[in-house]
DNA sequence: GCGCGAACTTGACGCTGACAAGATTGCGTG
DNA sequence: CACGCAATCTTGTCAGCGTCAAGTTCGCGC
């Protein structure tokens, strides 16, 4: 407790939102508690708070943390002259690697779906995937059904409920989005 | 619902589970608590405890519920002899309907995932819906494909990310879903 | 080197889920 | 018909949670 600890942890921020991504990909966003959080990363019970206003916002800045890797990595595809079956891998491979923003990020209940920067954030990752349609016949229907299949891909592959095959998830959205978009 | 009053204040079992899905579908699975419940229900704060042993336990009957109503929804248009569109239609049909079921269903986090009757009555449904590709070549593959594109499509229309659309959900999956898998 | 404000602590409040023990009531059995 | 039993529900209690308010410590600009 009072052993050398310094009064001031130097990045706080950032280490509680890593230490609610781990408590995330182990137990999913309901086994996730402030008080909880602080204990891991060594600070009162209240420390968080000063950060993150409450637990809804610090799942927000969770939140708008993953939009803006997805958004990112969706962006660094198409400038690599990657077609829509690279902007789907890339789609799967962010909601695998990085799992516990993913599930906070399609949970609007938890957090303040309202805040600019997330806002910000999740419109450029639409628009990233959107671009990838924009050339086809009911764009908007397109569009929609490319980020339904990839979208339900990486649910069910999170969700453990896909678990029987081991095969590569990355490959296998490769295959199936191939048949289907590239007719 | 509540025509007769076997014990002392009606079918408790049935009325928390209607109360538990009316909280969801209006704040999500994260805003429903045990003593919330019992209160709208006109009980003691412990009374649901009885019926379901815990939190989880109260869950898990409404995901086994979920997954009974899913399959014989399946169940029936299979034997109405409609082809892979309809079963993907009404796989989207089910989720817009009883969205409090189907968010809990996908949240194995949230209830006690090896519960006898709700692997039953999940098995049940994904057989159903493997059913309707097993002619293909590579029906694993083809199987997650249709899941993946009726499940994430369901998903993000429930969770409101596809909200600037006015169209009907169950016309626009027909819509793709008959241009991807009737070559 | 000094004070000001940001970062963190301490303490308290009402809420929650879980458990234990007591009260009530329908129902089968004798 | 009555009696006892077990299922149903209540009451009371506990630790833990999120949130707020007030106090303490310390980095940093002036």
């Amino acid at each position: 407790m009072t052993t050398g600890r310094p009064y001031h942890h130097g990045d706080l921020r950032r280490a509680v939102l890593d230490a609610a991504i781990e408590a995330i990909t182990e137990h999913g966003p309901a086994g996730v508690g402030l008080r909880d959080l602080a204990r891991r990363v060594g600070v009162s019970h209240a420390g968080p708070v000063h950060h993150f206003k409450d637990k809804a916002g610090l799942l927000t800045a969770l939140a708008a943390e993953g939009f803006t890797l997805l958004a990112d990595a969706l962006d660094a595809t198409v400038t690599a002259g990657g077609d829509i079956i690279e902007l789907g891998a890339a789609y799967v491979r962010f909601a695998v690697e990085h799992r516990a923003h993913f599930e906070v990020m399609f949970r609007p209940d938890l957090y303040h779906a309202d805040d600019p920067a997330l806002v910000e954030a999740r419109d450029r990752a639409g628009a990233a995937l959107a671009g990838g349609v924009a050339d086809r016949p009911d764009p908007e229907l397109a569009s929609v059904a490319a980020w339904s299949l990839v979208h339900g891909f990486a649910t069910l592959w999170n969700t453990g409920a896909l678990s029987r095959t081991d095969r590569d998830p990355v490959a296998m959205v490769r295959a199936f989005a191939g048949s289907m978009f590239l007719t």
